[in-house]
DNA sequence: CCGATAACGATGCGATCGCATTGAAACCTA
DNA sequence: TAGGTTTCAATGCGATCGCATCGTTATCGG
C-alpha cells in the first residue's frame, strides 16, 4: 500500500478552486490548468483525481448540491414553516459567500441546457426541493397534496426569479426576501 | 463607393448562426470559426462585421433584446391585461423556436454574471420590463404605483422561475402558463 | 529492507483558439 | 475607363487547450 492521503479532502480542495473560477469567469474559464492554479495544486493532481475536464465539471455541481442537502438536513426537527423558508431563502445572495455559491449554481443551470449529466443532477435536486416544500406546506397550512404542490412550485419559482434579479442587481437581497415572505404568508384562493 | 451590401442583413445572418451555436452548445461553443461555419459564411466575413469575438457575443444579446422589444411594441393598442400577459408569457417555451430563443436568453443570463456589457443590456431590459408591467397593472387593476410595481416584480420573477423549470423539464409549458395566469388573476392582500 | 503500488509532477502532442495581415474581387464615382 | 474604397477570403502566428505518457517519490505489507 502506498502513501495514504485523504481522498475526499483532495477532491474538495480542487472543486473549491473550480467554484472560484466559475464564479469569476464562468464555466468558460474552467480548464485543467486554471483550476489547478487556483487550487494551488499541479495539473497532474487534477487529472489524477478527476481524469477528465468533463468529470471535474460534473463533480462541481454534484458537490454543490450535496452541500446544500446537508445544510438543509441540519434543519431537521424545526417547525415546517421554518424549513420551508430555509429552502426558499437559502439561495438569496445575502452574504458574499452566498453570492459566489448562487452564481456558480446559475452557471450550472445554463450548462444544464446543453449537458445531460448536469441537467439530470439539477432536475433531481429541484424534484426533491418540490417534494420537501410540498410536505412542509401540507403540514403547516393543512392543504391537500395537490394544492400544496402547486403552491410549492409557485414559491420555488418565485424564489428562483427573485434570486436572479438580485444577482443582476435589479433588486436587493432584502427586497427579494421580503417579497418571498409576503407571498408565502398570503392566503390563496382555490 | 464599392459594392453595396445590406449591412443589417449580413449581421443578422451571422447572429442567427451564433444563436444556433449557443442553443446547441452554450456560449462555450462559440468561436469565430464555429459561428461562421454554422452561418454558412467565411470566418473573414464574421471578422469584418464584428471585429472581435466579444463584440459578436454582445451583438447576440443586443439583437435578441431588440427583437423582443419589437414583438412587444406590436401589441400596442391592445388592452393592458393582454399586454401584461404578453410580457409574462413571451418567454415560456411553447414552440421549438421559442425554446431556442429562451435557451439563448438564459445562456446570456449566466454570461452576465461575469461580463459587464452583457449584464448592463440585461439589466436595462428587465428594468423596462418592470416599468411596462407596472404601468399595465396600474391601468388594469387600478392600484397605486408602489403596489403595482411590487406585483409586477413578483409576476416577472414567477415567470422567470417557471420558465427555467419548463426548460429543465420539471414542468410543462402549459403548467407554467396556467400558474402564471392563476397568480395574475388572484386578488392580493395589501 | 524490499518490491509493489498509489500519488503525483513534468512534459509533449495535436488540435483549436482569437486575431492580425494580406491581397484580390466587386462596385461606384468622376 | 481609371482609381479609390469596401467587402471579404485566405493564411499565418503565438497562445492555450485536453489529454496521454513517463518517471519519480513516498509509503506500507511481507
Amino acid at each position: 500500500m502506498p502513501r495514504a492521503v485523504d481522498h475526499e479532502q483532495r477532491r474538495f480542495e480542487i472543486v473549491a478552486g473550480l467554484w472560484q473560477i466559475v464564479a469569476e469567469q464562468g464555466i468558460e474559464g474552467v480548464s485543467l490548468r486554471t483550476v489547478a492554479a487556483r487550487a494551488g495544486v499541479s495539473m497532474g493532481r487534477v487529472q489524477h483525481y478527476f481524469g477528465t475536464k468533463d468529470a471535474l465539471v460534473v463533480a462541481g455541481i454534484d458537490l454543490l448540491v450535496k452541500r446544500a442537502v446537508i445544510e438543509y438536513e441540519a434543519t431537521e426537527g424545526r417547525p415546517p414553516g421554518d424549513r420551508l423558508l430555509h429552502i426558499l431563502l437559502q439561495q438569496i445572495p445575502a452574504t458574499e459567500a452566498g453570492r459566489i455559491g448562487v452564481t456558480v449554481w446559475y452557471a450550472y443551470v445554463a450548462k444544464a441546457m446543453t449537458h445531460t449529466a448536469v441537467r439530470e443532477i439539477l432536475a433531481e435536486a429541484t424534484r426533491v426541493g418540490v417534494e420537501e416544500c410540498t410536505r412542509h406546506i401540507q403540514e403547516a397550512d393543512g392543504l391537500d397534496e395537490a394544492e400544496a404542490r402547486s403552491h410549492a412550485v409557485e414559491l420555488l419559482a418565485l424564489s428562483d426569479g427573485l434570486t436572479l434579479r438580485a444577482l443582476i442587481g435589479d433588486i436587493t437581497a432584502e427586497e427579494a426576501e421580503a417579497l418571498i415572505r409576503a407571498c408565502r404568508s398570503r392566503p390563496r384562493g382555490s
